[in-house]
DNA sequence: TAGGTACGTTGTGGTCT
DNA sequence: GACCACAACGTAC
């Protein structure tokens, strides 16, 4: 009987039925499980039964059985059993050329089938060995924490020659570079490990993979980047790429949509990429590269830098210098990537992060996005145990399309002390409180209404029969339990895969997708909202703006952070108690709605709609007080936070804001910025930052500035036989000329310093001085007068 | 290897004077 | 030149 925490699983098709091959970690090491002839699943309405057998008599050792379940028009279902994949395909397409639905039918369902029995990661397998290989062992669900070998790697290699110089790694207690180069060279103590080419190279990797035999590599773009070009280049020396256990070769797949994302399975190992999972957790970046990242979160960055670093044929070109003349600073940079990246996970407790997900989820580690496959792996099991099986992606064909959040209209202008009132995870609690589940509705359907709860556009859910209200409310308290414990990691994951429930709900890429569920919370929000504004008003305070789920009250005059705390405390408490009663009295149900005091600006700042007197939404600036004093100023939406903005634009916007909330003058500053840009001061931070996210040649109806950028830059690639850059979705780096835009690379003109100053300047002063009553042009036209 | 809607801004490319 | 629709992007929640 051993612990253990599932890393990877495939599945085959064999003579004797499907074969599933998992790969676990456990406290005895890592442990393969097979598990022989399990047969693959849909289901049919029983009344179908007897026209599927006739129809599936061609298709070998199919089987058709009664079950009690029902679908979700209450009608009794059969079980369609097959041995192969290949049956299960053929024949689910023959049905459906026949017009016999298959129910609840999935892509994959083998695993569908055992992640409902296995639930998550951590399980406990029966059985008498503690290694090697175990077939068909009884398997449990266990509550286990791994501790993982974890290897951090990265590649050097010739860009444009494609030769491989190095590998670097780091785990836990080993640091090593291999490089090619004089093997006499090697030297233990400064780690590195000189080898005669890039065969010796490759397999002296995969000894040391073999040695450290890591449940989890880590890396940086790790997939699309690092072990791509090691499969290329092990394709080309004719090396077996055996980075798996037990030797297993790497399994690639390409998506099916964009050509230049591939999957990767290792048997037996995880790979988690760095900028994945990290944008998984929901963190966010101004750019993901691995010096941005690491300056950010550490304060340290790569070791090649300088003027150029940004540019990447410098960079190219420094690394092979490096590896002509300086091999063992190239080895240290190269071995600085893989502890940079070690030390992000580390930071960030991303391992931690991506354990708790799946542990939650059932998904694999590693696995990108998944929210639909969490909501099945969630749900199903606790459908089919309620006697219903789910419906399919599609079924629904209702054409009703649900709102999302409301948005108030906002009192533009600066305002002293506004406190942000928001409610804590408002779809989730309307979830609970409402009964908002497909199980619910379709129990309501036959149902008195009595027994039910009103939802919107038609819908009603059960009162004491549902699920999703259920997930949520265990999720609710271990989130709450974790937040105690300062467990940040599971916390997170919790919130993220809560929150992605009404997201699922709202998709027609989700099997259980019916706008009356989606709308009966987005509706329930609105109503909810509304009154609260209504309970503050009554109050005697004045709501200035909301989104979605907050509110933002004015108080109408400056208060400290304690009188406005005690306010806001006693805001919250009132709306509170009133939801508690007003939905038991109304509907009988307990209210889960919980408003939370978020924030007290002691000064605000709402702009209008540029070139209007509305007041704006989704844009706003606010000072908050820290307790040691320290004043700080806090953006949303405005031009500061916005990547497609310039750097002077932004540092513009953040020193003008400074001086207005605190009562500075700003004349001077703003003409002294003007007289600087025109001199050239701020040549640097010109550039405009933005995706092509089309492909180049999509660009049709119309093309905007920076496309006009790579349009021409790819004229001048192809003058003087460059590689292309732009062609497909990327990034581009382009200033205004007097010639329009450029890339920075191609750049042949002399900047457009009007441009930046009536596009770039002008919006922004504009925005905030308007509601002082001055403007940029009076500001500019001050200083003629004074002449 | 399918989470959602709402919103503001800039610039393009038309039509109407 | 004024005006308009809408494409494109990035963002708030």
């Amino acid at each position: 009987m051993t612990n253990a925490f599932l890393l990877t699983r495939q599945s085959f098709d064999t003579n004797d039925g499907v074969q599933l091959e998992f790969w676990f970690s456990s406290d005895s090491g890592p442990l393969k499980v097979i598990i022989e002839r399990q047969s693959v699943l849909f289901f049919i309405r029983q009344q179908d039964a007897t026209q599927a057998q006739a129809l599936l008599n061609d298709i070998a050792r199919s089987d058709i059985k009664p079950l009690a379940l029902l679908n979700f028009q209450a009608e009794p279902v059969a079980g369609v059993y097959f041995k192969s994949m290949k049956q299960f395909y053929r024949a689910r397409d023959l049905l459906q050329q026949n017009n016999i639905r298959c129910l609840e039918s999935d892509i994959r369902p083998p695993e569908r089938y055992l992640t409902e029995r296995f639930l998550t990661g951590p399980v406990c397998i029966h059985t008498e060995k503690t290694s090697g290989v175990i077939v068909n062992p009884r398997i449990s669900v266990a509550d286990y924490q791994p501790a993982f070998t974890v290897m951090s790697f990265d590649i050097e290699t010739d860009y444009q020659t494609d030769e491989l110089f190095s590998i670097a790694f780091v785990t836990n207690n080993i640091k090593r570079v291999l490089m090619v180069g004089d093997p006499a060279a090697s030297d233990e103590e400064k780690q590195i490990e000189f080898v005669a080419d890039q065969a010796a190279l490759l397999k002296r990797f995969l000894v040391w993979v073999e040695k450290i035999d890591p449940d989890i590599f880590i890396g940086w773009n790790v997939i699309n980047f690092d072990f791509r070009f090691l499969q290329k280049k092990a394709d080309q020396l004719k090396i077996p790429l055996t980075v798996g256990r037990l030797r297993a070769k790497a399994f690639w797949r390409q998506q099916q949509n964009e050509a230049e994302r591939y999957f990767l399975l290792i048997p037996g190992r995880v790979v988690l990429d760095g900028i994945d999972t990290l944008k998984s957790a929901t963190y966010s970046f101004s750019s993901f590269s691995l010096e941005s990242v690491g300056n950010e979160l550490l304060g340290r960055g790569k070791l090649i830098h300088g003027a150029d670093s940004h540019d990447p044929l410098y960079k190219a070109k420094e690394i092979r210098r490096q590896f002509k003349e300086e091999k063992l600073t190239l080895a240290a940079y190269n071995l600085e990537d893989c502890q940079l990246v070690w030390d992000i996970f580390e930071h960030t407790e991303l391992t931690s992060f991506a354990i708790e997900r799946a542990r939650l989820t059932g998904l694999e580690m590693d696995r990108v996005g998944g929210s639909v496959a969490a909501f099945d792996n969630l749900y199903l099991p606790r459908l089919h145990r309620k006697g219903y099986v789910a419906p399919n992606i599609g079924d629904y064909e209702g054409r009703l399309s649900a709102p999302g959040g409301y948005v108030m209209d906002s009192v533009p202008g600066m305002h002293d002390s506004v406190l942000v009132l928001d409610y804590k995870s408002l779809y989730p609690s309307i979830i609970r409180t409402f009964n908002v589940d497909p199980y619910a509705r379709i129990v309501a359907l036959n149902a008195d209404d009595s027994e039910t709860i009103p939802g919107y556009d038609g819908a009603r859910f059960s009162r004491n029969e549902y699920i999703l209200p259920d997930i949520i409310a265990q999720l609710w308290q271990a989130r709450d339990k974790a937040k105690r414990e300062k467990n940040k990691a599971l916390s997170q994951a919790i919130k993220i895969i809560m929150n992605s429930f009404y997201g699922v709900l709202g998709t027609p890429g989700c099997r259980i997708h019916d706008s009356r569920l989606t709308s009966s919370i987005t509706k329930r929000s609105h109503d909810v909202i509304l009154q609260t504004v209504d309970l503050i008003e009554e109050a005697g305070y004045s709501v200035i703006y909301g989104d979605t789920d907050s509110v933002f009250v004015a108080l109408g005059k400056r208060f400290n952070n304690e009188r406005a705390n005690a306010i806001g405390q006693q805001l919250i408490q009132h709306v509170n108690q009133f939801w508690r009663q007003s939905l038991q009295a109304e509907y009988g149900i307990e209210s889960c709605l919980e408003m939370e005091y978020e924030t007290h600006f002691v000064k605000f700042f709402m702009p209008t709609i540029r070139g209007s007197e509305k007041g704006s939404k989704k844009r706003y600036a606010g000072m908050v007080e820290n307790a040691d004093g320290n004043r700080e100023l806090k953006f949303k939406g405005l031009e500061t936070v916005r990547t497609d903005w310039t750097q002077l634009a932004k540092d513009f916007q953040m020193n003008l804001y400074q001086r207005v909330f605190n009562e500075e003058a700003y004349d001077e500053y703003i003409r002294q910025v003007v007289a600087d840009l025109k001199t050239g001061v701020y040549d640097e931070k010109l550039v405009y930052r933005k995706r092509l996210r089309q492909k180049l040649q999509d660009y049709q109806k119309n093309i905007p500035p920076h496309a006009q950028a790579a349009i021409k830059a790819e004229q001048v690639f192809e003058q003087t036989g460059q590689p292309s850059r732009y062609k497909n979705a990327s990034w581009i780096e382009y200033v205004i000329t007097v010639n329009g835009p450029e890339t920075l690379e191609c750049r042949s003109s002399a900047l457009n310093y009007e441009h930046y100053i009536e596009k770039q300047l002008t919006p922004i002063a504009d925005t905030i001085l308007g509601a002082l009553g001055g403007s940029m042009e009076s500001v500019i036209q001050d200083q003629f007068e004074l002449f």
